[in-house]
Formats: C-alpha cells, structure tokens, sequence
RNA sequence: GGCCCGUUCGUCUAGCGGUUAGGACACCGCCCUCUCAAGGCGGAGAUCACGGGUUCGAAUCCCGUACGGGCUACCA
C-alpha cells in the first residue's frame, strides 16, 4: 500500500460524461497501479446546478465501467464527508487559518460595480484583474463593516513580491506562472459558500490528495490554486493535466457530436470493458502496439508519463471496432448473459424463459459474436429466429423469389430437409449441399431463395446453423409460406 | 486584450538527436465464402503546422509565426 492519494471529483450538474470517464479512468488506474487509494468526491457546491439524481447516475455510471473506488459515497471513509455541500464547516475553518495569517480579506465591492469595471477595462483593450479596491482598506474599520452586516466576499490576498509560481505537472513538464498575472481572487462569496478554487484545495487537502488528476480546463487554476496551498500551509499536490477530447469536427465534444454520456453508450450496447479500453486509449498508450488490453493490464501499464500531452478527438467508429472485438472474444455463455436482456426487452425472450433454452441460446451466441459491434445491434439480428412467422422483404423477394428457379429451389430443400432426421447444421448442410446440382443451379441461388423463405431478407445468420435454430417444422412451414411467392 | 497549453497519415497514437517515421481504426484490392460479417494477405495514406536557428546530423532542443483550445466569474 502506498501513499498514493488521488480522487476524481465530478461535479452532479449532468451525467458522467466521456471525458470525465476518462480522467476518472486515469485517476483509478494511477492509484491502482501504486497500490493507492482512489478517492470519489461529489463537488456539488452549485446548488442550482447540482441534483441527486445526477450524483446518482455518475455513481451508476461509475460502477458499470467498473470503476471502484475507496473513500467516497456509499463506501464512506475516514476524511469525509465526501459531498461538498456537507463539508462546509472545512472551508470555515480553512478562512479563518487565512485570516488569522492575513491571507484572505474582505470585499464589499458589489458583483454588478466589478462587471461593469471588468467590461470597461477589456473594451478599453486591458483587464488584470480585480484592482484590490479593498485589499487597502483599514483592518479595523473592514471589520466593522463586515460586522455590521455589509455583503462581502473573501478574497485571497496574493502575497506581495511573490516570485513566479512554478511547478512541474507529471504530464505537460515545468510550467510558469507569473504571480503578477494574478488577481486576488473570490475564495468566498458573499452568500458564505466558497468558490471552487478554494473548496477543491481546501478538500485536496484535508482529504491528503498527493497527486490532482484532471482536466485541461483547470489548468490555468492551478497556480491560483497552488497559492491557496501555500496560505493553509498544505503541500502542494502534483499536477497532472490531462487535455480535452474532441469532436470530429475539433471542437469541444458536446451533444451535438452524438452520445456523450457514458450511460448513453451503455444504452446503445456498448459494453464497459470496451469502453474503458477505448477511453484509456485517448490519451494514453501502452507502448507503440498494443491497443487492446484488459482492465488488469491498464493498471499493470499504467504510467503518467505516458499520457499524451494533445487533444484527442473521440472516434465513434474506432469505439465500435474495439467492442465488437470484446464482443467476439467474450465467452459464448458470458456473451449469453449479455445478450438476455436485450432479447426481453424486445419481448423475444419471456422473462424466465431464457435460463431454459440457454443450450439454444449458447448456440446463437457464436453466430451473432462475429456479426455485431453493439449489443443494440442484436435483436434485429436475430428476430426472424424466434418468431412464428416471417414476413418477407419486398425487396428480397423482388430479387431472389421472382427469379426463375426459385420455386423449384425452395421444393427441392423441402423436399431434402423432409428427410433430415437428425436436425443440427452439419446434417443440414449435407443435404441441403445436393441439390443444386440435382436442379442444375448454383448453390448461391438455392441458399438464397431458402434464406429469403426463411428470414424474410437476403442478408442473414449463416443459413444452416440458422435452419438449425429454428427448428425443422418451422423451417417446412416457412418454405411452404413463401412457395406461392417464388417464380418457377 | 492579458496569461497559459497544444500542433506526427482523415482519426487514435509510437517516437524522447542518427528509423525505409512503426502500430491501430477507417479506406481500397485480393483470398476465404450460402448472404452479411469475421478472418488472412496486400495497398494507398504523414514535405512530422510554418519560418528561423543550435548541431556533423532535428519529428525530437531553442526562438518566432499561424491555427486550435483553456483560463481570465461571487461556474465547476
């Protein structure tokens, strides 16, 4: 076990997107790598923003990538809470240690005067920052003020003369930071709840986070951030920045690049594992070849210095690929298990009836594994094997059923499968293999009419495992119900 | 405006001074084949954003420029 501390801190305004996905990913393999503790804090310090059922579907969405964690909500642990909006006795506690050293001090300037100053300033071509109006004022007489009610915030009271801010982040190397770029900015607002620059270091250090794994767009923060460390007298953690993933068309990835929700692409038939992989991959590289590897491998693997310093853009289709590899190297009863409940959702499968025709269903497996990059891709798959009747394409029968021969086809297997007796795709395929030539046509044009007859399309399951699955009456049936539609 | 970050095939990436710039997805072709897939083999695709340096030698180091992105909030 080592010291290893880091969290991933999402804050429950929406659901558990991708790239949050990602930096929790990281943040869990680095800590499981070293033996660590992975930490899940619930930044929910917007109220207007933050629901229950948000935190709710991040933890859901959490443990579906399988993604376990050692402190945080519902496993508890001894620096909690692990909701900010509980933890507000810490941020009271951590001003006064900077009152006490005169690091922080109030403000009474109102939002409304500083916007329109702001406003003003950038017009005039040059903003830096909060002018420190009240850094000046009087202690004593801004104490009156303050005590008698006036609205203030706490401002961080940048040190004077502080030399540049420098640190070296795991993954983008030395970076500086100019202190006299920085203004003194808000720690706590005027309502008493803190910012989030002071909430997350106030909490990074009370919960002994050693390593901050996170987003790109945090990192400008972070020298305002490493400064709240210094004035509390924490150790300032390292800093690993992580950059954005992107749309195809290299913006920001939003709804409108399609899903962006991890439970989305759960609901679309994406499974965790594949997932995981992928977004392991954005990133971050396991050497120069490998790009499929198990959860166990990523933290075998998992090192910072190989994360990738650019933006990455999301791939659906790369996506896709990968999980139809986990879906084709899934163990057929596993693969099974995914598969049930997508067949009951789509009423193909009575609830029950799956744990009975498991033998049937383990055969399907195999032939739809090679067949289907989603999960979401299965029903339409394979519908034509457990309903009664087909209906056949107009299409298909346009093309295959109106040739010439097809009628005489679609007898012949008749006629052949009749005497099938022991009914498995093997013996099926024997027979069906005669007659062709016995009719003196191609193979393709006999296959073909039996499959329209028998799945309604011309695109389908390998025919004889097919046959096989259905069942010899229904497939008689089937050929009998499509005679009056075939050519001669 | 200011301050930061980034830029290798269409995409994800390997590369950390000397390589025919490697792999994967997608794409194209061939093979396999009862359709569709899967699989096998092969192909095309990157003047390493651009311009200057440093060096015997630069995708790799330095400086500019361009283009993206982030922060600059009493959002996170």
């Amino acid at each position: 076990m080592s010291d290893v501390r880091v969290r991933f801190a999402p804050s429950p305004t929406g659901h558990l997107h991708i790239g949050g996905a990602r930096t929790a990913i990281y943040n869990w393999a680095f800590a499981r790598h070293g033996g660590g503790t992975f930490i899940l804090r619930v930044d929910d310090t917007d109220p207007e923003r933050s629901t229950p059922e948000n935190t709710a579907a991040i933890l859901r969405a959490m443990r579906w990538l399988g993604l376990d964690w050692d402190e945080g909500p519902e496993v508890g642990g001894d620096r909690g809470p692990y909701f900010q909006a509980q933890r507000a006795a810490s941020y009271a506690q951590a001003l006064e240690t900077l009152k006490a050293s005169d690091a922080a001090y109030p403000c009474f300037c109102s939002a409304e005067r500083l916007e329109a100053a702001r406003e003003r300033a950038r017009a005039e071509g040059g903003y830096a920052g909060y002018p420190r109006t009240c850094r000046s004022l009087d202690p004593a007489e801004a104490r009156r003020r303050a005590d008698a009610g006036e609205p203030h915030t706490w401002r961080l009271k940048v040190p004077e003369g502080r030399g540049d801010i420098v640190f070296d982040d795991a993954v983008r190397g030395e970076l500086t930071f100019s202190a006299a770029s920085l203004d003194d900015f808000v720690l706590v607002r005027s309502d008493g709840t803190p910012t989030y620059n002071f909430a997350s270091v106030v909490d990074d250090a009370g919960m002994g986070i050693t390593h901050v794994i996170r987003g790109d767009d945090h990192l400008s923060n972070t020298p305002r951030q490493i400064l709240v460390f210094e004035a509390l007298g924490s150790p300032i953690p390292v800093f690993a920045h992580l950059s954005m993933i992107l749309g195809a068309d290299g913006k920001r990835l939003s709804k409108r690049h399609g899903a962006t929700s991890v439970e989305q692409f759960r609901d679309e038939g994406i499974l965790a594992e594949a997932l995981v992989n992928y977004l392991a991959l954005l990133g971050w590289s396991l050497d120069d070849r490998t790009t499929i590897f198990t959860r166990d491998e990523l933290v075998a693997n998992f090192t910072l210095e190989r994360v990738g310093r650019n933006p990455a853009v999301f791939d659906p289709e790369k996506l896709e690929w990968l999980d139809g590899v986990y879906i084709r190297e899934m163990p057929a009863a596993d693969l099974v298990d995914r598969m049930v409940p997508w067949l009951e959702a789509a009423g193909l499968l009575a609830s029950g009836e799956a744990e009975q025709r498991r033998p049937w269903l383990e055969e399907l497996a195999p032939l739809v594994s090679e067949r289907m990059k989603r999960l979401e891709e299965l029903v339409p798959m394979v519908r034509f094997l457990f309903e009664s009747r087909v209906s056949v394409e107009e299409a298909a029968r346009a093309k295959v059923l109106e040739k010439e021969g097809a009628g005489r086809s679609l007898d012949a297997a008749a006629g052949a499968l009749a005497a099938v007796s022991s009914w498995e795709a093997s013996a099926i395929e024997e027979s069906l293999r005669r007659v062709p030539e016995a009719l003196g046509l191609k193979p393709k044009a006999v296959f073909q009419a039996v499959r329209v007859a028998v799945s309604g399309t011309t695109v389908s399951l390998p025919l004889f495992e097919s046959l096989a699955l259905i069942g010899k009456e229904r497939t008689l049936e089937r050929l009998g119900a499509a005679r009056p539609m075939a050519a001669e």
